[in-house]
DNA sequence: CGGAATCCAGAAGGATACTG
DNA sequence: CAGTATCCTTCTGGATTCCG
């Protein structure tokens, strides 16, 4: 391989002045890619680029997580300006969460990223089982 | 937003008939998705991209990895098949950790993912001092 | 219904030391 | 150099409870 422009000199694309290398320790982007890499995270995204989700909508979609994890992971992804929080003063309450632009934009590698995955599940199960069957 | 087929009424897409869903609990593809999505597994991918690496190499391209976390993280990547270990049986010892085609693929979509985020780094650092601001 | 707060078990993860 | 093993700390995350 390395069939890079040499990892060792800084040979980052000269069109793109912004380096912010995710490789670095406290670099935002990897605080972001954490964000996004969450657990939870890339779920929520999936599941809300198939349209809005209200809280209890989405908890039941996103199966497995908490209250406090959905929650928790909403926060952040609002936070970060990925998701949307809408909320309807109506009793009982009703909250909103749509993707922001941004949010659409990630979510909709992450469709990609995650459809290659299950495109890919049988290759990779194969692949755990024979590591299995070769150590322990 | 909402291009989608409704998610409320439970008109899931007729034309794509795979959904293997990652929304299931016990789905192998939320499993592989979590190997890959891990802290580490992203930047260890994306450091692969570049061209093969050795542990300590590898360890040091990868801004505050500790052994442990790297050793483990290569492991699970190298289980589902995502990376290939060569073992070079000399004094001192060598191996050299690379990408398969599997591997391959899926590092270069992380790539685009995080290319976005690293370009969106601006927008995201001001939606979350925005949020700080109102908030705590 | 949406969600904040508390409690607590268990997993994640770091530092260090030791082996091949 | 490339790990494994051990110990110990931190933090994730579930269950429960209560409030708007």
């Amino acid at each position: 391989m390395s069939a890079v422009p040499t990892p060792s000199s800084d040979a980052i694309d000269p069109s793109d002045a912004l380096v912010a290398d995710v490789f670095a320790r406290n670099c935002d982007s990897r605080a972001a890619l954490e964000t996004v890499g969450g657990k939870w995270s890339i779920l929520a995204l999936l599941a809300l680029v198939e349209g809005d989700y209200r809280f209890n909508a989405l908890r039941r979609r996103v199966e497995g997580v908490s209250e406090k994890m959905l929650a928790q992971t909403l926060h952040a992804l609002e936070r970060d300006g990925l998701v949307q929080r809408e909320v309807v003063t109506v009793i009982p309450a009703r909250v909103e969460y749509s993707l922001t632009t941004l949010g659409a934009e990630i979510a909709e590698r992450l469709r990609g990223l995650t459809e290659l995955l299950e495109g890919s599940i049988d290759h990779i199960t194969a692949a755990r089982a024979a590591y299995d069957a070769r150590r322990g």
